[in-house]
RNA sequence: GGGGGGGUGGCAGAGCGGUCAAAUGCAACGGACUGUAACUCCGUCGGGGAAACCCUACACAGGUUCGAAUCCUGUCCCCCCCA
């Protein structure tokens, strides 16, 4: 199948940066984006009043729907989050309220806005709620009109089920109806906005597919799914966790500093994937960049965390976050970037100084890292843990090499 | 409804009356090496305290013991088999 070479604009560009993993009928797909705009969704959970990098993606895939002429919908799952997505997951998670749901669609918004254009238009970003149709539906007559088109064979068959029982974790009714759900949003967007189009991580090929066979059986209409392949880093592990956490998009949630410090610790042999995936490089930019050996490689990183902060948070946060790093890494100075904390002037405790800071979890973190010499005040390294300090100016505290933070007087 | 198994630190998973803040692995953090890499190696890894030491913890609530994660009773939850 992916000996095929799309013709279309999108597809191409999925295809040589390496977005997809898999199409349901990628010769047909491709003709359907020559032959008109195709409206394309992704539907985002919102458990979160952010995204973080695990959805970027997902989002830059928007992005190039919409740059390469089609409409991309971000669909917020404001009713399927009332249920929860047993994909990949090994426990139910807890119900949200729907005061919260609302406020994390919120949150989600703003993330989008700086990633889609949200104008009127043919090609113009929208973002509807699942909820608008799901809410209302009566279990009876969604049984007797989508029910029957679902065979529990079937949906037994599917890995995000499968897992569930084969690892003996339970998996209720109410998580196994995730899937219809998430099939009748599709068919529902095709009806509403003539969606063609579902994406997504592959842990959602199953819904997808149920989704473009439901359309299909309901709307008459061929509509398609495309999956994005998981994102491991080059050592295996999971991608997404900085020193703060979760790699939050939203500046509010992880500032673009400790967001820009993110890309460019990735690991050498991950560069030149994620210059393709999450930047707008030319491809054979990306590979070049990729390929610097030794040292050097470090420009390529810089230039990463360049290009994907400036998306996430503009240019001026991504020139500020690339100075600070400048200053703070090759000089060993101070930059006005680094997480900042401001404190009651006057005399306190280094302990509660890194407590405070963020740069130790408790008390007792704070007195390890002390004791294993990884705590510097100023460059000097703390050999007393009883130290009480004197806050009257700004101080640079470091936990690590990499780990740094300013605390003022208040 | 009946029978069996089980709930331990971020996760996985030992322990089954004292030497248990709890083996081991993973994750995390610090250090050496380096390129703010990777690999490898060393160390740390419940909370408070400068420290001696104290406090909270092995689903929850009681109980037996000089002493319980370990035994007993009740409650809640999970898994499996049968009906």
């Amino acid at each position: 199948m992916m000996s095929y070479i799309p013709r279309s604009d999108f597809l191409h560009v999925m295809t040589t940066r390496g977005f997809i993993q898999d199409c349901t009928d990628l010769e047909a797909l491709d003709q359907a984006l020559l032959d008109g705009v195709v409206p394309g969704y992704i539907g985002f959970d919102c458990t979160a009043d952010s995204l973080h990098v695990g959805s970027l993606i997902q989002i830059m895939m928007l992005r190039w729907l919409q740059k390469t002429g089609h409409k991309p919908i971000a669909l917020m799952g404001g009713g399927t989050t009332k249920i929860g997505d047993p994909s990949g997951k090994d426990e139910a998670r807890q119900l949200l309220t729907v005061e919260k749901i609302n406020e994390n669609m919120a949150g989600i918004r703003r993330v989008f806005e700086t990633y889609l254009d949200f104008s009127d238009g043919p090609t113009g970003a929208v973002q509807p709620n699942n909820a608008d149709w799901l809410d209302a539906l009566n279990y009876v007559e969604f049984l007797r009109d989508y029910g029957r088109h679902f065979t529990i064979n079937r949906m037994l068959s599917f890995d995000s089920v499968k897992l569930r029982l084969d690892r003996e974790q339970p998996l209720t009714f109410l998580e196994f109806n995730y899937m219809l759900l998430q099939a009748y949003d599709f068919m529902e967007l095709n009806r509403r906005h003539g969606v063609g189009l579902q994406m997504g991580g592959s842990d959602q090929w199953g819904n997808i597919v149920n989704g473009v066979d439901l359309t299909r059986r309901i709307n008459g209409n061929q509509v398609f799914g495309l999956t994005t392949p998981l994102l491991t880093k080059a050592d295996g592990s999971k991608m997404g966790k900085s020193a703060a956490g979760a790699v939050w998009l939203n500046a509010d949630k992880l500032s673009p500093y400790e967001f820009w410090q993110f890309w460019r610790n990735t690991l050498d042999a991950d560069v030149a994937k994620f210059l393709k995936l999450f930047t707008e490089l030319p491809v054979e930019e990306c590979d070049r960049l990729g390929s610097l050996a030794g040292a050097e490689i470090n420009e390529a990183k810089i230039r990463l965390a360049n290009e994907v902060t400036a998306l996430a948070h503009g240019a001026d946060a991504a020139a500020a976050a690339e100075a600070t790093a400048r200053e703070v890494f090759e000089k060993g100075g101070v930059g006005e970037d680094l997480p900042t904390v401001e404190l009651p002037a006057g005399s306190i405790s280094v302990v509660q100084l890194f407590v405070q800071a963020g740069l130790a979890k408790s008390g007792k973190d704070a007195k390890r890292l002390i004791a294993e010499g990884g705590a510097k005040l100023d460059d000097a390294p703390v050999t007393d843990a009883g130290l009480m300090v004197d806050l009257d100016a700004q101080i640079k505290l470091s936990a690590g090499k990499k780990r740094h933070a300013l605390v003022r007087p208040a």
